[in-house]
DNA sequence: AAGGGAATGTAGCGACTGCTACAATAGACT
DNA sequence: AGTCTATTGTAGCAGTCGCTACATTCCCTT
């Protein structure tokens, strides 16, 4: 061996990469100096970029959950205000959007057909919902439904956002989940 | 003149292209050729691909408008549940599934910055919710906020639909506004 | 020490990208 | 008729794409 890069090491560099400059137009030869080695060894190490970019979606999806589970504490909110009001300010948060750059980046390829890409997207969405699960307020009856209506509504707030609509997000917010 | 033709023409048929194959892999020799004539012409016509862009951006954004008012007589619904349900069974339809296709689309580059795909998704979600809010129901107090609350909710519905989860989504939905 | 397999560098292929230089054609106007 | 301008075709450039053939180097095993 001369280098010998785990593909840990080279997922993670890859990662880094796709947060920065994007996923969907990420090529070979960007990553692969990324991470320091050259698209010729990336073909070696993961067949093709099909496969590729099938670890990077499960490493990044991998990488959310770990750093929504850094960021807030597992405790219960006050009340149902607090508790996605803090989540959207979170997401809202210099370190968590470059997530959402790629967030968006795989949602996109899902709608275009990308398995891959809609299995990535599942599993970070089940990920985040067993996480909003834990921080809801004592005391609910239905958690899942209300992770779940949160968790959608925090998804439509993003796309909001994203499109220059925080206007809307946020009135959409304090109608659902008033204080 | 040989053939020319219009601005217009040339942008609906590259429309109907662009809702097929998506926008963001869109490039100018498919879209030329969907729209019979050559790379060379679009350039001619448009300057520069990021013009073209531009101009299918807010032609899609037109499309869609005229689409939702031919699809849903602007009549009140009976209350917000039936209101809400109606839309997102209206959008969940195979002629829509294109336009929210490329509707991710132009979230993604909007989130990666392109500025015409912000402006374009924000004219987009503006006729939306102009057009929703003709639709609620009779008697509401709030018309804007509901509208927002609503329009927002569907569009965290759209992209949990997109990667695999709608019965998050069903489940948001009916939590939200039940029957 | 010899062999073997894993890891890497170099070079390049064919396809595609946005875009352009040059020339030809067609119509409108004087 | 002759000129001018708008429109179009042909050909190609320089760059990038994913991927591969070939050769080399390295370490481990025997």
């Amino acid at each position: 061996m001369k280098k010998s890069h785990t593909k840990q090491e080279l997922l993670e560099a890859m990662a880094r990469h796709a947060l920065k400059h994007g996923l969907n137009s990420a090529s070979l030869r960007p990553l692969a100096k990324a991470a320091g080695t050259s698209d010729r060894m990336l073909i070696y190490h993961f067949g093709a970029k099909e496969g590729l970019i099938r670890e990077l979606l499960l490493f990044l999806a991998n990488d959310l959950a770990i750093r929504l589970d850094g960021a807030l504490p597992a405790r219960r909110a006050k009340n149902r205000h607090e508790c996605i009001s803090e989540i959207v300010a979170l997401l809202r948060t210099g370190p968590f959007l470059p997530y959402m750059r790629v967030w968006f980046d795989i949602v996109s390829s899902a709608a275009q057909g990308g398995r891959d890409h809609v299995q990535a997207g599942s599993v970070m969405m089940s990920g985040f919902h067993a996480w909003l699960k834990e921080r809801l307020p004592q005391g609910e009856e239905q958690p899942d439904a209300l992770a779940s209506s949160m968790l959608t509504l925090v998804e439509g707030m993003a796309v909001m956002d994203m499109v220059g609509q925080t206007d809307m997000a946020d009135l959409a917010m304090e109608t659902l989940f008033p204080k």
